[in-house]
DNA sequence: GATGAATGAGGTTTCATTCAT
DNA sequence: AATGAATGAAACCTCATTCAT
């Protein structure tokens, strides 16, 4: 019993937060209220907040699934040895899921928005941001080590500039569902080699100061 | 009498403008009440509402503002020849405006998420940026003619990348104040110049493919 | 079989009831919620409901312990003839179970309230007090006839008065429980007894007007 | 123009309290709505609100309206010397106050109930009460010394069965408000003048043990 | 008999907007 | 022009009660 009990709790707590992803995406988390959420999950008031003691805790909610969207991008690096080709796999499994499963990522400008007002949002976006840059930032320095990566580039800012990368695809795509991601990742990937700078590509010269 | 009319005019929306970009870094458009806005500015509900039909238009004001904002980043551009040195002339006012004026920025992660979800913003927003990708699209496409850049990129999706790197500082400055601006731009050049590649750093090697 | 059950349904009904009494004193009966009863007793919302049809039905039932506790208060008068010391006996009986259980009487404030609103605890708080009243007339009409108490005192109006000893002492004591009861018992003892007023305790003085 | 304000806000608090204290003696406190009092002031909702953060807040002004009433008749008692008379005076303003003006003391056991509950309450009653009693008591010592009252007794729990002798009143003439007060205040005076014992009245046995 | 998840009406509170002064 | 009190619809949340399991 205590088994069935625990996995009803945990589906419908899922119940809830995919119908309120839906409705946070449709029209941010302030402009949705409680009855938008309990006519998409076809649940009672009563039942959602049997799940959620509030609207806020589905918010924080949702900013923990962020979390775990990021945690398993970083799975995707480990493994190798830290390398420019890491951030390549790194880049590939963050730019297929957008490609792939645009409207989950849609939520974070609401979340980005959220944390700088609301410090429980704040902490748990912050932990998420600072999670990867730290990973990244890892693989900068041993690829620095390497002598793939320029020795004097600070391995934090190169994390922050790649975690650009991310955050303005997924902030431009949201805006524009167009958006080719493949294009984006042929220039990130140009200048993350070298390629970008013409001169670099044909080799040798000395580069403007 | 119709020019002091319209200069007062101008001149209490400015006021009422200020006092509402205030509120809203500090609560988010949708937190922050007229009341709020009238303690802030010091007028009262009646003469707020003189100016603006309503909350929606303040927020509209401020997405008209950002427009302005960036419009004047554009500028900056503007004069030299399509090089890599227009990108940097750019880079530099923007990472200057960045780091000088760092509270006018944090609203600009509000109104992301505010464009998402209403039309009206998403107009203006779509706007603004459509024509910061255009102006940096164009360098690029001159720059490339210049063979300062590979040629077989897309130059709006190079347009599309360098907004990234603004747009990922815009956010994670107003997430970690502290950041450090200069360190970031540092990054940001060498990875236009080539100079992020150790490869192209030491002078031409062929880049991994 | 029939008594059997009948043990258990009593012994279920204790169980609520006490449960529901702590509660009650805690948080008053209108803030008190099934839930919080339900914790207490460590039952089911429907076991509950399986003995008492709804709340209404057991604040009734606090009402009627309540007047379970008057009458066995009551039966401490009994027995002698109607004296003064009738009168001692009971107030002995009742500030003996003040102040040796003074939780269980903490709830009479909160009957005394529901009473004024509510027709069903009106009636049995009603009932209560005028059998108290009318125990203690009777006694007080005893002693008037054997010359003990003032023959031109409403017997009625008596025992309203005597009720007030004890009414103004349960409020009093449940809003703070050091009171000394003790002290209070000596001070009605002496009123009753014609020792409060100086002049009586020294001796023949005619009282004032 | 800040006089007018001032005088309209009070004048407002006043309407709200008044509407207020008519609900609240119709269905008590927490069974009261806010739309009752709405209802009953003629105001709406927000009107309400602008002059009260909350119902808990309009509780807290019936418990501060309480205390100004108590004030008042602490009033009557002064002035003059510390005799059984300055209680007689007390006495007499009190039930004067509570037959002619019943309705109003009809709120006090649903404050007692609060009290119980609600710290912001307790307060507020507790300190009116300890008023009460602290005038009584000096009142009482005053009494002693001019050898009226018998100097075995303490003040304070004089003090007390006093009181008692009004809040029983408030609450036997709220359950039942045809109840005569003057019998009740006869038998009262009876008690603290020595009358009550007819051994007293009679004149000089002495008292029993 | 027992359980506790679900219901949904109804409560409290907020706030964009209006309008008499 | 300016004021700020008033409005009331709509938001969030609670909880007595029911009923499928």
């Amino acid at each position: 019993m205590p088994r069935v009990r625990k996995e009803h709790l945990a589906a419908r707590r899922q119940q809830i937060l995919r119908g309120a992803a839906v409705c946070f995406a449709r029209k941010g988390f302030h402009q949705t209220t409680m009855e938008d959420i309990c006519r998409q999950t076809e649940l009672s008031m009563g039942a959602v907040y049997r799940y959620f003691s509030g609207k806020d805790q589905i918010i924080a909610a949702m900013a923990e699934a962020g979390r775990e969207r990021h945690h398993e991008l970083l799975e995707a690096m480990r493994g190798g040895a830290g390398t420019l080709q890491s951030l390549e796999r790194l880049a590939h499994a963050f730019f297929s899921m957008l490609e792939y499963d645009a409207e989950v990522w849609a939520l974070d400008p609401e979340l980005w928005a959220e944390a700088l007002r609301n410090p429980a949002i704040r902490r748990v976006v912050g932990a998420t941001t600072r999670g990867v840059r730290a990973a990244i930032a890892e693989t900068v320095r041993e690829a620095q080590e390497q002598g793939e990566v320029n020795p004097e580039l600070d391995p934090e800012a190169v994390a922050r500039v790649i975690v650009s990368f991310f955050e303005g695809l997924v902030l431009q795509k949201a805006l524009d569902p167009r958006l080719d991601v493949w294009q984006y990742v042929t220039v990130v990937r140009a200048m993350l080699t070298g390629l970008f700078w013409q001169g670099a590509a044909r080799g040798g010269q000395s580069p403007p100061a």
